[in-house]
DNA sequence: TTGAATTAGGTGAAATTACATCCATATTTC
DNA sequence: GAAATATGGATGTAATTTCACCTAATTCAA
């Protein structure tokens, strides 16, 4: 057996990597089939989601905080726009950038989506301790890192 | 404060399911750029590997294990054939099935690979104990039941 | 046994994504 | 201050994904 094999996972399913995918693609359409009465994605909530907590951030920087393209990022805004969720604004002194602003109707949609999106993501950790939760996250926020290592982000 | 929003996570980014999605998408990113140079695609490679373990699965068997849509399976599976990574074999004992099957060069192509997945998949755990790889692994099983549960498969 | 229901795989079409490239504006360098 | 470079955003396009639906084969039930 050749040397990097050893302590290796026995199988792909037992992979970190593969649990992590298969959450994150059964998550990620139970959100979306959650949002779909509401009009809005899973982008739309968390392009909003930031929004609401801070306003007004050029595509470049939403782009990296969510880690989506720049360019798909770019096409999202444009229908958020039209849905009136949000406005571009050519700030005066750099005509290159946009900030993108939350509308009323942008918060309002929040409000009436959050509990929906809470709901779902804290059942995923359903039965888990408030320890076991804080473990979790401190792990993941390591593994996150060192993603971000790998790709080097 | 509403009483749902006792104990929420603080903005999106602290959300548990929105660091799955960053470490998700930072790896899969970096896992198919590894990938490219050989030809495949990580979904490609994950057909491989589990076939690799236990050959002859069918469609719908593989796509519940892996968690793709059937649809896109299937296509996958035709990429593959052509690549002659894999043949797709009908039982007589009943024609609607399709078995699944590596071949000698699909066996191959896991040999080539799997050094460099497995360099980057245990990556992603860089700087973790045994211990405590071996709790987020639990824990992450935990929460892909729940996730699971959630989406009712 | 034959008509209805189920199961397996596949197709089509719209939406989403990755990635290369472009355009306009700003910044740097000489 | 003009030319070269860098930056921010948008666009084009091919690949991938989703989701509804189709066809064939099998099973079930009257």
């Amino acid at each position: 057996m050749p040397d990097e094999l050893i302590g290796a996972p026995f199988s792909v399913a037992e992979f970190p990597t593969f649990y992590i995918y298969t959450i994150q693609s059964g998550n990620f359409a139970a959100l979306n089939h959650a949002l779909r009465p509401f009009g809005i994605s899973v982008m739309f909530w968390r392009v909003l989601a930031v929004l609401q907590e801070s306003d007004g951030h050029n595509i470049s920087h939403l782009s990296a905080k969510l880690a989506i393209d720049r360019s798909n990022l770019s096409r999202i805004i444009d229908l958020m726009a039209r849905d009136g969720l949000i406005e571009r604004r050519t700030p005066e002194h750099d005509r290159r950038n946009v900030l993108v602003c939350i509308t009323q109707a942008g918060r309002r949609k929040v409000d009436e989506v959050y509990p929906s999106v809470l709901r779902i993501v804290e059942s995923t950790m359903d039965g888990f301790s408030a320890r076991e939760r804080q473990t979790l996250l401190s792990l993941l926020k390591r593994m996150r890192n060192n993603v971000l290592q790998q790709s080097g982000r």
